[in-house]
RNA sequence: GCCCCCGUAGCUCAGUGGAUAGAGCGUCGGCCUCCGGAGCCGAAAGCGGCAGUUCGAGUCUGCCCGGGGGUGCCA
C-alpha cells in the first residue's frame, strides 16, 4: 500500500551510500513492532557484515556499525511525502507514516473495494486443487471435513490470489472395501433401504464394520467358524472378480449403492458450501492408467520384470543416480497386470495436465502418503511433464478421537453429520442467553452458520502437517480463539453500522484529521495487512495464515470496540470517520472468513 | 537399515535468520448507568539436549534423546 514512498526511501538510502562508498546489501522491510504508529523498517545489519567481512568499517563491532549507518542515513535523508518522522534504532531505519493520511487511505481503499478488497492481480496461471476423495460405501468422518475443508479454503485462498482454480473431487468408488459391503449388502440386507440420506450412508458404513469383523480371523476360533469366515471370503473375492468382469448384477448394485454415497457426499459438501467442478472416480482412470504404462515402459523410465513373474516397476533413485534409498522403487502394474494407486495417479496427473491444462496441482490428501507423491512427481519428471516442478501434496496430519485413531472396522467414528448436527445443538442451547434480537424465523440458520464456523475454525487454525485429537468441546467451542469469536466481531460491527444508517454506495469521504487512539491504528493496521496475508497464505498454500489472520484482526475490532465511542462520538468529523472504520473492519472480517469456509452472519 | 514429519507455557497451538518468543484453554484478579459480555483489561508460567554456521538461531546444518508415519506388487 505504500509501495511508492518505500520506493522513494530506497532511492534515497542508494544514493547516500553510493556517495559515501557504502557497498549497501539488499534492503528488506518489514514492518514495526507495534509502537503507537506504524511504519516500515530496514535494517543494515548485512550491509555492516559484508564491510566488515571486506576489511572495511574499521574494527566497530557489526550491530554497532548497522546503527551508526542507520543514524547516518537518518540525518541525511531530508524530509520525504507521506513520511512523519525516521528514526534509527538498534541498527534499523524506521519510518513513521502520516499517520492521518495513512488510516484514511486504508479505509477509503476497503470501502471502494468491498468484496473484492485484497483480492491479488491475475497471476495467469491455472490451479486445481485436488480434495474430498472419500470413499464410497462408506460415511464421511471427521477426517474427510478435514481434507474437504482444507481444500475448499486453499481454493479459495489462491483463487483470490489471482489464480484461476478448479477444484476436484476423486472419490475412491472401487476397491476392497467397497466390495465388501456389497458382499454384506447382497448377502445379509438385500433389498434394504433406509429413509433418509445421511441414515442410509451410516447403515452402509455399519453394514462395512460388521462385515469386516466377520471376515477377521480371530484368536480363537472353533473349526466351523474358521470353514464359515472362509467361504465367505472366497464369496467376496468372487464378488470382485464379477465387477472386474463387468457383471451386469454387480455392477449394477454397486452403481446403485454407490450412489446413495454419492448423494451423502453431495448433500455434506452442501452444508460446507463447497461446489466441485470435476469429478474424477477412481473406476474410471483404472483403463487410461494401463496404457500410460506401456508408455513409460518404451521411453525405459519403466522395466517390466513380467516375463520372470514380477510386476512392472520404475527404480527411481537409480534413474535420478542417487545413492541413498529416497524415493525407492515404484510398482506400476501388478504381475498380473492390474493397476495400482500409483498408476491410477499418474494417469489422472496427465489428464489434468492434458485436457484441463493445469499449471498448478494441489493435492489435499493425509500425510500418510507422502513418499506415494514424491514418487508420483519424480516419475511425472521423468516422463517429462515440466508442470511436475509445480505439482504440491498438501499433506496433513490426520484427525484421531480421545479414545484412540478412528476406525470405520471397529465403529468408532465421529461422523461429519453427527458432529454438524450436535454443533447446532450446542448454538441453539445457549442463544437465548447469548445472541441479541436473533428473529425466530432466523435462528436455526444462524445456529448452522454459528456452528459450523466454529467446527471449520478449529480444523484450519492448526497448521497442515499437525495431527489433531478431535475432542467435541474444543471443537464446538465458542469462547475465545474460535470462528464464533470471529463472527461476532463481525455482528458486533454490523450492528453499529446498522444503527447509523450506513451506506458505503454514498459515502462522505472518511478523513481522520484527529488524533487517534492507540486502538484505531491497531485496528488499521490489522486492516491493511490482510493483501498480504492472502499472498503469503497462497503461496505457502496454508489456510493457518488466514486463521490466524481472522483472529488478530477480530481481536483488534474488539478491543477498539470496548475502548472507543463510535456512535456516542460528539464530534461529527471523528465519529463519521468511525463509522467509516467499523464498516472498513466489518468488510475485511466477512472477507477474511470467506476465504476460512465460515460465513458472516448479521446477527448472532 | 534408509526416508519424511513433529518436539515452544500445566494443556492445545502460533512464530519471514533480526528489536522484549505470542495467543487460546485452564488457574488467579478486575470490568455491564456505556454502540451486543460469544466481549474487554491484568497476573503467573516456556523454545528436548549438545555442537556448528552466522554480526545475530525457536528458525539453518550435524549428532543425540523422545513421539509419529512410511519403506517393490494396500490405498
Amino acid at each position: 500500500m505504500f509501495e511508492k514512498e518505500q520506493k522513494a526511501v530506497e532511492e534515497r538510502v542508494e544514493e547516500y551510500c553510493a556517495r559515501q562508498k557504502i557497498q549497501l546489501a539488499q534492503l528488506k522491510w518489514t514492518s514495526i513492532p507495534f509502537a503507537g504508529e506504524w511504519g516500515i523498517s530496514t535494517s543494515f545489519f548485512q550491509t555492516a557484515a559484508e564491510e566488515a567481512r571486506t576489511g572495511g568499517g574499521g574494527k566497530t563491532p557489526v550491530p554497532q556499525r548497522a546503527q551508526a549507518i542507520a543514524e547516518q542515513i537518518r540525518e541525511r535523508i531530508g524530509i520525504l511525502e507521506g513520511i512523519n518522522r525516521i528514526e534509527a534504532v538498534k541498527g534499523y531505519l524506521n519510518l513513521y507514516f502520516e499517520t492521518n493520511e495513512y488510516a484514511t487511505r486504508v479505509v477509503n481503499s476497503v470501502i471502494a473495494s468491498g468484496s473484492q478488497f485484497g483480492k491479488s492481480l491475475p497471476k495467469n496461471e491455472r490451479v486445481m486443487v485436488e480434495y474430498a476423495q472419500p470413499n464410497t460405501h462408506h460415511s464421511l468422518h471427521i477426517g474427510h471435513a478435514r481434507t474437504t475443508l482444507l481444500g475448499e479454503s486453499v481454493s479459495r485462498i489462491v483463487e483470490f490470489a489471482g489464480y484461476e482454480t478448479i477444484r476436484a473431487s476423486y472419490p475412491g468408488d472401487i476397491g476392497l472395501g467397497v466390495i465388501t459391503v456389497l458382499w454384506a449388502y447382497d448377502k445379509f440386507h438385500k433389498g434394504q433401504e433406509p429413509q433418509g440420506i445421511h441414515e442410509r450412508g451410516q447403515w452402509l458404513a455399519n453394514i462395512y464394520s460388521k462385515a469386516t469383523a466377520l471376515l477377521e480371523k480371530k484368536e480363537t476360533e472353533t473349526p466351523e467358524e474358521t470353514a464359515l469366515r472362509e467361504t465367505y471370503e472366497t464369496e467376496r473375492r468372487e464378488m470382485y472378480r464379477k465387477w472386474d468382469a463387468g457383471d451386469p448384477y454387480v455392477r449394477d448394485l454397486w452403481r446403485t449403492t454407490r450412489e446413495w454415497s454419492m448423494d451423502e457426499l453431495r448433500e455434506i459438501l452442501k452444508m460446507l458450501d463447497v461446489h466441485i467442478d470435476v469429478w474424477f472416480f477412481e473406476s474410471e482412470v483404472d483403463e487410461p492408467s494401463k496404457a500410460i504404462v506401456d508408455e513409460l515402459i518404451a521411453k525405459g523410465i519403466a522395466q517390466d520384470e513380467r516375463s520372470q513373474g514380477g510386476p512392472v516397476i520404475v527404480k527411481i533413485d537409480e534413474k535420478l543416480g542417487l545413492k541413498k534409498e529416497k524415493y525407492r522403487t515404484a510398482v506400476l502394474l501388478r504381475n498380473d497386470s492390474t493397476s495400482l494407486y500409483l498408476t491410477k495417479d499418474l494417469a489422472l496427473a496427465k489428464e489434468k495436465f492434458e485436457q484441463y491444462h493445469v499449471d498448478r496441482s494441489v493435492y489435499v490428501v493425509d500425510f500418510r502418503q507422502n513418499l506415494h507423491f514424491q514418487q508420483v512427481f519424480k516419475i511425472l519428471e521423468l516422463w517429462g511433464f515440466p508442470q511436475a516442478s509445480k505439482c504440491f501434496h498438501l499433506s496433513y496430519g490426520y484427525i484421531t478421537l480421545p479414545e484412540g485413531p478412528m476406525s470405520a472396522r471397529l465403529g468408532r467414528v465421529a461422523f461429519i453429520k453427527d458432529v454438524a448436527n450436535e454443533a447446532i445443538r450446542r448454538v441453539l442451547a445457549v442463544e437465548s442467553q447469548k445472541s441479541g434480537d436473533v428473529p425466530e424465523a432466523d435462528r436455526e440458520r444462524v445456529a448452522v452458520q454459528i456452528g459450523l464456523g466454529a467446527l471449520a475454525y478449529s480444523i484450519l487454525a492448526v497448521d497442515n502437517n499437525k495431527d489433531i485429537v478431535f475432542d467435541m468441546d474444543e471443537a464446538l467451542s465458542f469462547d475465545g480463539r474460535t470462528g464464533p469469536y470471529i463472527q461476532n466481531a463481525h455482528v458486533r460491527a454490523n450492528s453499529i453500522l446498522k444503527k447509523a444508517k450506513f451506506q458505503p454506495t454514498e459515502p462522505p469521504q472518511a478523513s481522520f484529521d484527529y488524533e487517534l487512539t492507540r486502538h484505531e491504528i491497531e485496528l488499521i493496521e490489522w486492516i491493511s495487512k490482510f493483501p498480504d496475508a492472502v499472498e503469503q497464505a497462497a503461496a505457502e498454500y496454508r489456510p493457518l495464515i488466514m486463521a490466524t489472520y481472522a483472529y488478530e484482526l477480530a481481536n483488534a475490532f474488539h478491543s477498539f470496540y470496548h475502548a472507543v465511542p463510535v456512535l456516542q462520538t460528539e464530534d461529527d468529523a471523528v465519529r463519521t470517520a468511525r463509522i467509516r472504520l467499523v464498516a472498513a473492519a466489518k468488510q475485511v472480517l466477512a472477507n477474511a472468513l470467506r476465504l476460512l469456509v465460515i460465513q458472516a452472519p448479521e446477527v448472532m
